[in-house]
DNA sequence: ACATGTGGTTGCATTATGAAACCATCCGCC
DNA sequence: GGCGGATGGTTTCATAATGCAACCACATGT
């Protein structure tokens, strides 16, 4: 009995995502779909893994609903993987491990990569919480409930 | 030579923070914190995992600097686990993965748990990324490029 | 037709995870 | 200060996940 304990259950948002993204190569992969890659073989020459690795990862993101497969761009017979709407919606935790990994993980002036906006090249403007109301938030001004929904 | 593979020397920033907080438990064991629990005990009970799978979490994550040991706040010889800077700082991706949970991860009418604001107790609003300019940005208006500072 | 590229699966060694038992302090109480 | 339980772990051992390499089926290029 060491099977690996699953929170798919959890009322905890938090807990259900990271039961699904929480994985590095799974947000490794979601991370190089976002920048443009769709081919098996793509995926696996840009992490490095191994393939039967990246073939389980695959899998589980597209019965995941995160992924789907459709006929190759490129008019092989082969099959591309592509971001769902679920998916493209993982963009701000993406964005969020970002910045906490550029201000947190690099010491200063080691060689990384930022996220800027397309249009402007410039880049973009940390993350922030708001209220309801618009108030800016900081750690500590929020708290839990149960949704009474 | 089967050993976990490590990301940490990657120049991505998001694969050194899912080094980091990239474990199911890890980021367990943050919110937790970030609700207020400071004890091995409250810990273990709270998550209900097992006690050196616990020891070795918290152990990694004071030495990453996300938590620190400091005397109990209750007088007593024990000690509390506190997040420090760097660990509040993953508010937002944790805000961020509670809202993608909450949209992706429960059936309507599921029961769950929602972030309020705490002086108004009102749902806080959606994350939402803007370029520097103050413009919304939506997934597909950015892009990674090296850093050249 | 044949070699090569693509997209996997299988087998086996190594590592991490997890339940339970065990152990050293610490605390409250008499 | 001595005793029982709470606290905060460590150890042991079984099971599950990871990773490398070898293999395989089918598509494609020439």
């Amino acid at each position: 009995m060491a099977k690996r304990t699953s929170l798919k259950d959890s009322t905890c948002p938090v807990a259900r995502s990271m039961e699904v993204i929480g994985d590095c190569w799974t947000m490794m992969i979601i991370r190089d779909a976002m920048l443009g890659a769709r081919r098996f073989g793509e995926f696996q020459k840009s992490l490095g893994l191994a393939k039967n690795i990246l073939a389980v990862r695959l899998k589980a993101l597209v019965e995941d609903g995160i992924l789907k497969l459709e006929p190759a761009a490129d008019g092989s017979a082969y099959q591309d993987y592509v971001l769902t709407p679920k998916g493209q919606a993982v963009h701000p935790i993406m964005v969020a491990l970002r910045q906490w990994g550029e201000d947190y993980a690099f010491k200063p002036g080691e060689p990384t990569t930022i996220m800027v906006d397309r249009k402007s090249g410039k880049q973009i403007k940390k993350l922030e919480l708001h209220a309801a109301d618009g108030r800016l938030l900081g750690y500590g001004d929020t708290t839990i409930v149960p949704s009474t929904a």
